[in-house]
DNA sequence: GTGGTCTAGACCACT
DNA sequence: GTGGTCTAGACCACA
């Protein structure tokens, strides 16, 4: 499904969910499909199911998947998706911390602009 | 000199590295002024000493002050600011992370472009 | 792995940071291989687990090592060996005053080159 | 006489030490010569006086220089530096550490003979 | 007075 | 179990 990094500072749980996030909101995975188990899916990235268990969790909680007992885990409607508001808020403190490292290491703000230019055309099904 | 959140959960030390580097970079701590020493500034936040300890080696590694023992602590010059190529990537990689998070809570593009703009107008000095 | 002189004013958590440094440098450790854990190698060194824990960041902030949370610590790839400017500069500068040690205590120039050429060939494997 | 420099990591004391050896075995002050008093080389310097003091005691006890009270502080005859055993062994030890620290930055054994050979060869009267 | 190091012991998040 | 942070209190070298 996707790929951890495992030499990262950002834990491999927090990895997991953004990735799913990544697969669910990009329309790869699609509303009622069924995801892999987390023995399944702890296998496939040699993680600990411990690991995989959270982030199932994680995004249950966010309302990106539902967990059927017995029958599995699947992915939610979209509209389910809560963003809370101390989400958002939360959302643009980091966005503000990170445009800060970028002022702090003394990139200009034409560069800055660019990179962040860049960063969106990534997703080019963003509008 | 600032105030600590200390609800946040970023580390006491990085809040104080943060708070530091940001009064350096926008120029309200000038090159060659004296910084609080270890003891006082622990007194002024009700931390411990080691705490600000620590916040001081690590902005003294990254070359936003230097150290002279028995005398105390000063800003350094900007020309001596290092950012290691590692910590370039991490600040590109970090970015990325808190645009998606945008994306993931249903932001539209052109929202996200105002957000990113008023984030970076807040420096007005940024050239 | 290796053993401390507590007598030595080169601070323990020097210390280990310098053997660790010996260590990977030479090859004995490898990349990708896992070191001691913290508690581990402070139990085996009979040292506080916070100066094996400082001995650690050190190496990481340099690029010898990485840190996988909840996995332990690993040897970093040798390329991503970073000494900034400030480093090697001081390097420089020590080396300098290393050798102006050497005139003072009166030793001649040619006896200077033949310790020179003998603390090189130490690392016989240097290129 | 000369200049200090308050930004580096190595102590004041053991600067104007290292500076005032440099003098005499270089020969710009010769045997029998009176040095500045402590309180009038600490006005130059615009540092401590027990700061100069120690540092006037320090090379007192090696032999450079000695003091005779109330007349004053005078260069001795270069015979009566004493390099004891243990500060060669520490002159050799610092050297390895000096080299080492080379090696871990990744110079290659022809750049850091290049280097060590600049720097013996900056002291031109070195025989 | 300054910063620097170390120990002891606690608590936390992640796996 | 892993690393990460913090407090408390001690000791040291330098100025």
């Amino acid at each position: 499904m996707f790929e951890l990094d495992l030499k990262s500072r950002t834990p491999i749980s927090g990895q997991i969910v953004d990735n799913i996030k990544e697969l669910i909101v990009s329309g790869v995975l699609h509303a009622e499909e069924k995801l892999p188990s987390v023995r399944e899916l702890a296998a496939q990235l040699t993680v600990n199911p411990n690991t995989v268990q959270k982030a199932y969790s994680t995004l249950e909680q966010q309302g990106y998947i539902y967990i059927s007992q017995g029958r599995g885990t699947f992915v939610a409607d979209k509209e389910n998706i809560t963003a809370t508001p101390a989400e958002i808020t939360d959302a643009e403190a980091r966005l503000r911390e990170s445009i800060s490292k970028l002022y702090y290491i003394g990139m200009s703000r034409g560069d800055a602009e660019i990179l962040l230019r860049k960063l969106m055309d990534e997703r080019s099904d963003w509008k």
